[in-house]
DNA sequence: AATCGGGGCAACCGCTTCATC
DNA sequence: AGATGAAGCGGTTGCCCCGAT
């Protein structure tokens, strides 16, 4: 014997509601509340639907200051930072998003943050951006290389090995990882040199050698933050924040080479390493930095690299991209299973 | 113009939690 | 402490709309 209904089902209305149901339950509510009766309300109001219908309609729809429409980047890195903390528990996401319902947030992952989140990291040959350069280089397949990157580690842990002497903090705190910004002015003060492509100059971009020699990042660039003021255009000198960047023309690839081999102390091939480059910023697209570069890098040394691309911001680091992905498929399979 | 399929979203269902007796 | 019923919650469903064919 199962529990007895809440409700005469017989006598309920489902469905949507009119705007005439709605104007009745917000004139009950907004006269005596609800009474701290749910199950009793509809037939006091007049209504002839389930006292739970009623509270979801009110909570949901009708309650005052609920927000509908689009969600803004802030809304989405906060439902992205308490997913990747504590998963689907909308209603404790929901009170941290004033004016947004449990409900809303819920579609909203369900329908559209969620596949948004799984399309970043995609490497751009997939996304049919850059035309690799040799068709050896396509079959070592920078999608390879990114599977084995999601398999060991997160987005995160990647920028931790590949820059070692600027991030040693691996802090995790509850709305995610400690953001790169803190540490950037050093990154480029370091790091930031002006590109000298073949339809003229490119830079200025950021690059951090890899702890496995294979890969380097690239991306952001300064001209997200910094700016250039020369009367002439030549743009010797670029300012971030109150301090002077350092920069040099890298038109004949040896200040890379140099670097690179100061680095890593030991002569250093491009032609031998560099094959993989990740591409990280709000500007890898078709154009982007990412395509920049491997052309760069083409007309410099004779091959193109495989670029694999974040789309992913500075502020966008708060949480980490690779666990979410985990979370997601991990509670997919969990979904698949419950239907057998 | 008709049909089809996918996406978005409101609403429902049923399980869990909480409050009360 | 256990029973009961209401509220809360998250997963799922089904309808509507819109774009593609």
């Amino acid at each position: 014997m199962g529990r007895a209904p809440c409700c005469d089902k017989a006598n309920v209305k489902k469905g949507p509601w009119s705007p005439e149901e709605d104007a009745k339950l917000k004139e009950f509510i907004e006269k005596y509340g609800t009474c701290g009766n749910w199950i009793a309300l509809p037939q006091k109001a007049g209504l002839k639907r389930c006292g739970k219908s009623c509270r979801l309609r009110w909570l949901n729809y009708l309650r005052p200051n609920i927000k509908h429409g689009e969600f803004s980047d802030d809304e989405d890195r906060i439902i992205c930072s308490l997913y990747a903390s504590i998963g689907s528990r909308w209603s404790i996401i929901a009170a941290q998003l004033p004016g947004r319902t449990d409900n809303d947030i819920k579609n909203y992952w369900n329908t559209k943050l969620k596949k948004k989140l799984m399309g970043l990291m995609i490497p751009l040959d997939q996304r049919k951006l850059i035309q690799p350069f040799s068709n050896s280089l396509q079959t070592t397949s920078s999608t390879q290389y990114s599977q084995s990157l999601s398999s060991r580690t997160s987005l995160s842990q990647l920028y931790r090995d590949c820059s070692p002497n600027y991030f040693t903090s691996t802090t995790k705190s509850l709305t995610g990882f400690e953001s790169i910004s803190s540490v950037h002015s050093n990154l480029l003060y370091d790091n930031t040199y002006n590109l000298q492509g073949q339809e003229g100059l490119l830079g200025p971009m950021q690059f951090y050698p890899g702890k496995d020699k294979n890969m380097l990042i690239f991306g952001g660039g300064a001209t997200d933050q910094a700016s250039c003021s020369s009367s002439d255009g030549s743009c010797n000198q670029i300012s971030y924040g109150n301090k002077e960047i350092k920069q040099e023309n890298m038109n004949g690839s040896t200040i890379l080479q140099d670097y690179l081999s100061n680095y890593y102390n030991a002569n250093y091939d491009p032609q031998e390493h560099q094959q993989f480059i990740l591409d990280y910023g709000n500007n890898n697209g078709a154009g982007g930095s990412g395509d920049q570069i491997s052309t760069w890098w083409a007309h410099h040394y004779d091959q193109k690299p495989n670029v694999f691309s974040s789309n992913i911001t500075d502020q966008q680091l708060e949480y980490d991209l690779e666990e979410l992905k985990q979370l997601i498929s991990s509670s997919n399979e969990k979904s698949m299973y419950n239907n057998y």
